[in-house]
DNA sequence: GTCTATAAGGCGATAGAC
DNA sequence: GTCTATCGCCTTATAGAC
């Protein structure tokens, strides 16, 4: 068949090695990194500890690939939404897009996206090091659509941007705590959040 | 001096008591539960691991009381602000006056606090059984203050309640992760933030 | 009250059989 | 590829000296 042996091509391979990801991602996501031992991932999957070394060289590895894909997605899924976009989309359409892709990418491919948002702090120095860069380019992106939303005049002057842009992710992040038992639908959660944000929820009688 | 020797009221022991909570909220909320050890705690203060089990019967004894304080902290003070208002104070000034109390009890106590509410579903199944009760007391304070301010007409109809509750406390919550970098003051951020969601970004030029 | 010493078990990681 | 077996270290917790 070819001249791959022993590599993530070879198939049963490729599969296992996925397999261990997912259950580790879930794990990861359910239990924090120090409060998931390699047995209980391994466990899950009816294999022995031993065994996840021959597809990872470390626990800090393993982890490492959790966080690059969770984060990768996230950011893949945004920027895909947002250029997809007219040329002349309004900029709260913008942000309501961008809201959106956020809360399907940690709610969708969830188990990696929330590992890498809510445990990025409590990983290995090493590890975080390396996220560092995706986190910050992920961060900028939101920077400059609320700084060009405020130059165009959309949003007011007297907005402190860094307290509105923690302020936003902050509540997007915070939906992974209460989704799965609500009956709101990704879309519907987002609109609900970025019609608050825009409009404020001050009736006008 | 009385009959009081080797209990919490004597003086060198209660203070050794209070040292180990202060040192372990600390570790506590920076590297969360399976994250600090017993040593690390007991490094801090110059003492040695098996030391604390004269103050505290397990770990799981030493956290609860750490989640306990925390909770307390932030529901009295929030309470003591709110009540101090006098009786025709308009619903916005309410939430205002809360948000401050919420992030000054976060920021102020904030190792308890802030381990109280970021490690809580890491903590270990019967210490969060125990505080449920005190979470949830808290949470429904919000709830009632925001759904009086709705039946009075001053929040609007079409606002979901439950999204609006969830993304307040998320975003005040996430404070924590960039307040001592900052430059702004726990009132500058409080009102800040609340006059986001009260009247929203949005420039009506 | 805090120490030393240690028990009993969990952890990440490795070596070699199959 | 996965297993068994094990190493060395770390963890919580206990017992008894001081």
């Amino acid at each position: 068949m070819g001249i791959a042996i022993n590599t993530p091509q070879n198939s049963k391979a490729k599969k296992s090695r996925e397999d261990i990801l997912n259950a580790s991602a879930a794990l990861f996501s359910q239990h924090g990194y120090k409060g998931t031992a390699l047995r209980d991932i391994a466990a899950t999957l009816g294999m022995k500890a031993g065994s996840l070394y021959y597809h990872f060289a470390s626990k800090e590895e393993l982890v490492l690939e959790i966080l690059t894909i969770g984060l990768r997605n996230i950011i893949d899924t945004v920027v895909r939404d947002v250029e997809a976009l007219p040329k002349d989309a309004s900029l709260k359409k913008v942000l309501v897009t961008a809201a959106k892709a956020h809360l399907f990418a940690l709610l969708e491919k969830g188990d990696y996206t929330s590992t890498s948002i809510r445990y990025y702090g409590q990983m290995p120095p090493g590890v975080q090091k390396e996220g560092r860069i995706l986190r910050d380019k992920y961060e900028d992106m939101w920077r400059i659509w609320l700084q060009r939303a405020q130059d165009a005049g959309d949003i007011k002057p007297s907005i402190n941007l860094k307290v509105l842009r923690l302020s936003l992710l902050g509540s997007l992040n915070q939906t992974l705590a209460w989704y799965k038992k609500g009956d709101l639908t990704i879309d519907e959660i987002a609109e609900s959040q970025i019609d608050i944000y825009w409009d404020g929820v001050v009736s006008h009688k």
